[in-house]
This record gives structure tokens, sequence and C-alpha cells, in this order.
DNA sequence: AGAATCTCGGACAACAGTTATCCGAATTTG
DNA sequence: CAAATTCGGATAACTGTTGTCCGAGATTCT
């Protein structure tokens, strides 16, 4: 089981284009983290489908965010990126093979299938609970000042 | 993001194996539930190499399990056929790029680690609570009794 | 005790989904 | 009008899953 790499980049730029006040192109975004650029953009186009940024076209165009950080989740990233898709799909074994279960018995979910719904669930519920302001307030709490600014610098250049 | 769907047969065939008193064959396991008999077996030898269930070679062998039901936790499956890796891994893009923090001053892991790994143990211990037996409860209350007698009589047969 | 029979176990291919790349079309700014 | 930029699809490489096979080992019957 692994979650699309994609993702990681994604949340990376989230808490970048929240610092940034202008629209950051792709191009920017890929060489400060030092990523493809083309896949890079590809999951942009994803984050852009989902409504978490919007892409303004054009010569000074670029990303940015539609929403305050605070108003982004990290599970909003997760799920735009890698899908509201649960890892575990239940494909009914019990109505199969000589001993099925006739499908109008089969009122309440497989017993497996409740049990990993309800991690799912418990596994979203803790990514929802997390903004992408949480992430930002722990990045200035845990990097260096100079490197903050530096940064800041680099993305007006 | 996808779970082995070795994971759901794995679970099953533990179900299975606890109602039965004697071993049970992989083909049969396989038949039963209507699968490929070959890709089973490869899921019941990582059950085995992580030591949840023990087979027995020879004429009347098969497959049993190692503990009782309830000492089993779906976790323990899970891990055993989907691997313990998390999900998402930090590749540590903080460390790239023209504006990378230098690894000595990467002393605390990047916060969105931080919040997946979080997100990961909830997951874990929401599968770890459930065993076993508390499905095989589940499935007695819920299937219709014919049918699990039914199951019974041709697993011996 | 010996041989047949049946089992597991690991090695070996086919398939799918992800990762990564490129280029043309559409659009805005200067 | 020209330059710069994004978007979307079409396309290849790659990793991991899915699926299949045959050999090694053990038990049972004669």
């Amino acid at each position: 089981m692994k979650m699309s790499g994609g993702v990681e980049w994604g949340l990376h730029c989230c808490v970048v284009l929240s610092g940034a006040g202008a629209p950051v192109t792709a191009a920017k975004l890929a060489e400060l983290h030092d990523v493809s650029q083309s896949y890079l953009a590809k999951q942009l186009q994803l984050l852009s489908r989902a409504g978490l940024v919007r892409s303004t076209l054009g010569q000074s165009g670029g990303y940015v965010l539609t929403r305050a950080a605070n108003e982004i989740t990290v599970l909003d990233v997760v799920e735009a990126i890698d899908g509201v898709q649960p890892a575990f799909r239940c494909t009914e074994v019990r109505q199969r093979g000589p001993m099925a279960v006739p499908a109008e018995r089969c009122d309440t979910p497989c017993p497996i299938a409740r049990t990993m719904d309800s991690a799912d669930r418990v596994w979203r519920e803790s990514l929802r609970r997390v903004t992408i302001a949480d992430l930002i307030a722990d990045v200035n709490r845990t990097t260096p000042p100079e490197i903050l600014a530096g940064a800041r610098e680099w993305l007006r250049a």
C-alpha cells in the first residue's frame, strides 16, 4: 500500500503558495523543490480541478490558493491528488464459491469491510484535523529564519 | 492508494481456519472462496512467514492457525500480507533545491511527515482493536445458520 | 522400509497502475 | 501583435501487484 508521491509535493506547494502574495509559476515551484517540472504540473492540475488552487494564465500568471490556509485541510490535498477511494475494496467474497451467501441475504456489509471502513474513517478524520495553516506554523517554528527569508526573496525574483 | 487484494482473502481464510478443527489445504480454501489457487497460496505463505498460520505437509496436511482467534488481530493479517511500511514516505523535500535546509538543522521530522505518521498510527490502532474472533462473532450473527453448517460440512468432505 | 501421493515453498512471467515526459492549443499581458 | 504562461492530452518508462508454474519435502499406505 503506497500513497502517491505527489501528495508530498502538493502539500509543500500549498505551504509555499500561502506565503507568497503573488501567483507562483509551476516552473518556480518545481525548481524550488528540485522535482520534475512536468510531473509537478500534473499534480497542480489535480489541485486545480479540486478547487484548492486557482491558475491565472498569461505572462505573469501562476498558481494561487483559493482559500485561506486555515480553510484547507491536509485531507483536502490528499484526496485531491490521491483520490477519495478508500484503500480497501470489498469484493464480496462471501457471495462466491460453492457456499455462497445469496445476495438478498446480505443486507449488512461484510464485517471485514466494516472494520476496514472504520479504520479508513479515523485515518481521514485525523488528516482533516490538520490544516495548511498548522503546517506553516510548524515550519515557521522549526526552520532557521534566514532560510525562510531567503525563500521568500527567491520567490519574488 | 490501494491495499493488496490478498488482505481480504487472508482474513476470510483466517475466519474459516478458526472454524475448522483439522488442517485445510490451500486448494480447498481457494475453491471455497472461488479465487485463484496459485495466488492464494502466495498469501498463505506470507501468513505462514509471519507466524500466524502453520502448515503441515503430507497427505492429510494443510493450514492451521497458530493462536486462538482472539489472539490474532486484523492488523496482524494486514501487516503480514500488505507489509508494515506506512503509505506515506517522506523524501525530505526541504533538504533539496536552492533553499535547502542543511541536514544538521533538521533535528525534528518534517511537519508533513508527522501529520501522516500520526494518521497512520490511529489507522493501525483501529485495526489492532479488532480480532479474528470479533469477525467470527459477527459472521455467526449475520449469516444464515444453514449456510454456516453447510460450509463446515463441505470443509470436512 | 519403501514408494506413491500429496503438500508447501520459492522462482518465474504477465498485467496494471503509477511515475515521468513532452508538445500543441488556448489565454493573458505588455 | 508578440511574448510568456497555463492547461490538457498523448506517450513512454518503471515499480509493484497479480497470476502461474514446477521442484523440494513430508506423510501415509502397502
